[in-house]
DNA sequence: CTCCAGTTCT
């Protein structure tokens, strides 16, 4: 871990030309810490009060940065004399944002001012200032930031081992960004040398299992062996193993943490509860449930959610009502995502009655179904046939400020070909190439069945074409729908050919 | 403190 603060100051030992007049101090108060930065002078000397001139001098830089537009020029023109390219100067910038760190918006004008050093000065920046400035940027959380500053500036400069330990932290915490996270991670693996902390090996953890890593995560949790089982690790574990279908395993070892007199937090309750549920086995759902009321977390709405929607998938939309019900008399304000789950639930059961109930329930509450909700109640009338109130729900979405989706369109789509009206629902498919909607196996499947079955066998093999020419998988049914097709039209003999082509190449 | 979840079909 020390060995990255070690070299840089073998370097500036090694450069003289890199320093400035500033040597004594610079080496002096060289620390990597920003936190720490810049103030460790002990002994009252001469370069304290350029010290305090450099303080009062950022602030004035900051306030103009932040309020001219043009601040380059307001700077050169304004202090024409002073030297904005002294290493010193730019860590009393960092200093200053750090302490005042409310948004990262601060420490973005210091890397602003930093490029503008790079690109207006004959300034090569050191690597105290990169690391600090590097280091700003992950306490900022500006992740994107720093990996572009790191990439733009990653030929001069190579960050000290315990940031890139916080690096990589960062970027798995950033959910968009854990794969550059393993990435690096694993690249620091593979140079030796430092070890990750235990904070960053959760990170990078928790990192698998949102990209849905699991074969992953038990790689890296191999040689990830630490003695104890910290309270974090075992979220992760327990999270895994709910995620791979072991949750008996997740429910041990939440036991065993809990004899430990460790206490998970009511995600991972939530998640074995969730589960249980979807497994049907509701007995260990109830004594979680118990359990964590044990340990004071009250279940939370999304607790709920999650039973509500594991007892719906397993064709318990009876039980899940209930449930919905008996929330509402004890207090609880079910949201629009429980909402919508249950509406599906009810939906699903063939309670079309009930399910519109709910519907215009939470509109009275003042929430406004979204693009899920609607989806949903469209797919229910379609499934009754009920095209034209479909199409109705469908232009109030649009009217809403919904976009058209892949989703909702393979809604109508997958709706128009079930009742015999594939040229609608092909008219819905051209509207998509329109709007830069794009079609899925989903979209293309439900074509070539909608025409299979009304005949119109040239349209079905057009689309089962464009399908494999994108490269998505055709479904067993769209299959026994060519084959039907192919068996009625053996007297067409050139029809027949080139469905059997098709049936042959599978 | 903030984030997360729910929709098409197999």
């Amino acid at each position: 871990m020390s060995r990255g603060g070690q070299s840089y100051f073998i370097t500036l030992l090694r450069n003289p030309s890199r320093q400035n007049n500033h040597s004594n101090t610079q080496i002096r108060t060289l620390t990597l810490d920003p936190s720490r930065g810049g103030s460790t002078s002990t002994e009252p000397t001469k370069s304290d009060e350029h010290h305090h001139h450099y303080t009062e001098m950022a602030k004035t830089v900051s306030t103009i940065i932040r309020e001219r537009r043009r601040w380059q020029q307001t700077l050169v023109s304004d202090f024409p004399s002073f030297n904005f390219a002294d290493p010193l100067f730019l860590r009393q910038m960092l200093t200053l944002h750090n302490n005042n760190n409310k948004s990262n918006s601060n420490v973005m004008f210091s890397l602003w001012f930093f490029r503008w050093l790079c690109s207006t000065f004959d300034y090569k920046p050191d690597p105290v200032s990169l690391n600090l400035l590097f280091g700003a940027l992950l306490d900022a959380k500006a992740v994107k930031a720093a990996k572009s500053f790191l990439e733009t500036n990653g030929f001069k400069f190579s960050p000290e081992a315990a940031l890139l330990d916080r690096y990589v932290k960062c970027l798995c915490e950033d959910g968009l960004l854990v794969d550059e996270g393993i990435r690096v991670y694993t690249l620091l693996k593979e140079s030796g040398g430092t070890v990750p902390s235990v904070a960053t090996c959760n990170a990078v953890l928790l990192g698998c299992l949102k990209v849905r890593k699991l074969d992953l995560f038990w790689e890296l949790h191999k040689e990830m062996k630490e003695s104890e089982l910290d309270l974090e690790r075992s979220q992760c574990l327990i999270q895994a193993l709910c995620d791979g279908g072991e949750v008996s395993e997740g429910y041990e070892l939440l036991k065993k943490v809990l004899r430990q007199g460790l206490d998970p937090g009511h995600g991972v309750y939530t998640k074995l509860i969730s589960g249980f549920c979807e497994i049907g086995n509701y007995a260990c759902m109830s004594e979680i449930l118990h359990t964590m009321i044990a340990w004071n977390h009250l279940p939370s709405i999304y607790t709920y959610q999650e039973i509500i929607k594991g007892l719906c998938k397993n064709q318990k939309q009876r039980e899940a009502f209930c449930v919905f019900n008996s929330l509402k008399e004890r207090g609880y304000a079910p949201d629009r995502v429980v909402y919508t789950t249950m509406i599906h639930g009810l939906c699903e059961m063939g309670w079309f009655g009930s399910a519109r109930k709910l519907w215009f329930e939470m509109i009275e509450k003042g929430m406004r179904p979204n693009e899920f909700t609607y989806n949903v109640m469209i797919h229910a009338h379609l499934k009754r046939g009920e095209v034209v109130l479909a199409r109705e729900l469908y232009g109030e979405m649009l009217r809403d400020g919904f976009g058209e989706t892949t989703v909702s369109c393979n809604t109508m789509i997958t709706g128009f070909c079930s009742y015999g009206r594939a040229d609608q629902a092909l008219e819905v498919f051209k509207r998509m190439s329109e709007t830069g909607v794009r079609p899925d196996a989903i979209t293309y499947n439900a074509l070539v069945q909608g025409f299979c079955k009304e005949n119109k066998v040239e349209k079905g093999i057009g689309m089962f074409k464009e399908l494999k020419a994108l490269g998505m998988k055709p479904s067993d049914r769209t299959y026994a729908a060519l084959r039907k097709m192919r068996d009625l039209k053996m007297s067409d003999s050139s029809v027949a050919a080139s469905l059997n082509e098709i049936l042959e190449a599978v």
